[in-house]
DNA sequence: TTCTTTTGATAGTATAAAGGTATTACATAA
DNA sequence: TTATGTAATACCTTTATACTATCAAAAGAA
């Protein structure tokens, strides 16, 4: 038994594909197929049954990769411990964004941390937070950016900062008049939400919710983007919540329009999450460090209540 | 980085010399250095400082050292999880057995083990806990027989039965008259007691600490065997306590001098105890189903107060 | 010091393992 | 039926692993 047959068995109960997965390990097929058979006949068990198109993992076959899993991932760590111990902060560093964060945060931080860690090579992608925490188990990103707690068994979180809502409120509005917003103030009947799957909306119907405006009707405007959300508020379609930091673009003509909550201003806690296996760590230790740097003075508000971020 | 080369390695730094981590890992010297350098190059630390004799393990050597242990440990597992699903007990087993059961409890036992899985090779060893631990810690036994409860970490306890303490009192003692002992009439002064690293002294000293007879002073008597307690306690040299299992091969003109604790009787945990890993877990469920199989029946009470076998 | 002894590294070689190309076998779908 | 996708097999090359023999360096003994 070796690492590499155990990475190979990973390679294919992942594709479910014999051939995909030797394109993926960057071998031929049949050296992939060789080493596949070679480990179920030392330990004379099959881990496929390749009789069925696609191919199934038997049930031994599960476990044994669960078990690959653990190993490969703690084989992986060897050459972690050797980078943490000559100060190397480089290499391939997938890091994933939820959509309602991707365009303000990303562009404070990447180019301070392109430039001091000039050896990562950062790959970004967007993604919902839902698929962010499948592929942090998968292995496929290193860590994510989220809005948290997401109370996920091997996800570990590290705070970044805490984003305060904001109410955008167009001219006609009901609320036009009030100074400042209260949580009971809102009613989920006017407010314009983000599409499904936007942690976001989760957040701010979470908030509707606690303050028992909420009737669990059918909402009938929905968009991807903050941008578009103003612009169908400007239209007279209600009021919209944005996060602190999406407010920072706006025009003056729409920064009139913004209305903020009386302290403790609900707010989304926005995190730094990976994997409890820790792999990589210093290289997400330093993200979290030029992170953590630049966003304190950009965020000055102190007393926020946070609003979960998942529908319960 | 093969799963080879990091047994290799933890051969080398268990035994601190490259020959003898070489006969251990039944390869020769050359093959075992050139492995190991082979990682060493790969990975371009040093995991081993040769310009010492004996040869010592650099910093990272360490971390390393310990990440291949957990590594080594993960991939052992696998012929587990296969042996698991075919219902296949068998391989070489090391049980360890502290030396005031092993006479005791083993003879209870082996014979029915033996016979019910025969693909077992079963290895005895009798050694003090404190020597079972670092070898379980180390891999070198597979599960142990010990008092507990133990609070090491790393240790997983099952307990097996509960063993009162039987006072052996001699015809010219204080205690002779007494129908049944209390622990508050024990006093260490007059208690005949095992060698220093017996886990059944520090019970026994325990006890005598529970009940304010305990004054520190240096006790004059000590033997490695309970059949010699017993001769010198009828020499008139004091009292003894004696594990209940103990008691049952006496002769029966010594059996007079027994005299049984009132209840709740002070007793001694008696457990299978494995690294937490719970690597042949299923050889280690037989053996506890065998043994408790076996001791339930010989060992009728029910009222016991558990004395901690670990000083404190 | 000088001569052994111990112990790890190196050289050279045989064998086994891993990987490649070409081809075959066997499904499933058209 | 044929065409297509996919895994297995045959066969060859390269690489890795393990061996024997030997060397080099350090530690101990004379």
């Amino acid at each position: 038994m070796t690492i590499t047959q155990l990475q190979y068995v990973l390679a294919v109960a992942e594709h479910q594909n014999f051939t995909l997965a030797a394109q993926k390990s960057f071998v031929t097929q049949p050296t992939l197929s060789m080493q596949v058979q070679k480990l179920e006949d030392e330990l004379d068990i099959l881990i496929f049954d390749r009789s069925k198109k696609p191919i199934t993992i038997t049930e031994v076959g599960k476990k044994i990769v669960e078990q690959a899993k653990n190993i490969v991932n703690e084989a992986e760590r060897i050459k972690d411990i050797v980078d943490q111990e000559k100060g190397f902060i480089g290499g391939d560093y997938t890091l994933g964004i939820i959509p309602t964060i991707m365009p303000t945060l990303l562009p404070m931080f990447l180019k301070t941390f392109i430039n001091k860690y000039p050896k990562v090579n950062l790959i970004i992608k967007e993604q919902s937070t839902e698929n962010l925490i499948r592929n942090i188990e998968d292995g496929h990103i290193d860590a994510a950016i989220a809005a948290t707690p997401l109370e996920v068994e091997f996800i570990k979180e590290r705070p970044l900062y805490y984003e305060p809502f904001v109410g955008y409120v167009p001219n006609n509005h009901r609320l036009k008049n009030l100074d400042n917003l209260k949580p009971e103030d809102l009613s989920i009947n006017d407010i314009l939400l983000l599409q499904d799957g936007h942690c976001f909306r989760e957040g701010v119907i979470n908030l509707c919710k606690a303050s028992k405006n909420y009737d669990d009707e059918h909402f009938q405007l929905q968009s991807g983007s903050f941008e578009t959300l103003v612009n169908l508020s400007d239209e007279g379609l209600g009021m919209t919540l944005l996060p602190y930091l999406n407010t920072l673009s706006l025009d003056d003509t729409k920064k009139v329009n913004l209305k903020y909550f009386n302290a403790p201003s609900p707010a989304r806690e926005v995190s730094l999450i990976y994997h409890k296996s820790e792999l990589k760590i210093q290289i997400t230790e330093a993200l979290r460090d030029v992170i953590s740097g630049i966003v304190r003075g950009a965020i000055a508000f102190q007393d926020v209540k946070i609003i979960s971020p998942i529908s319960k």
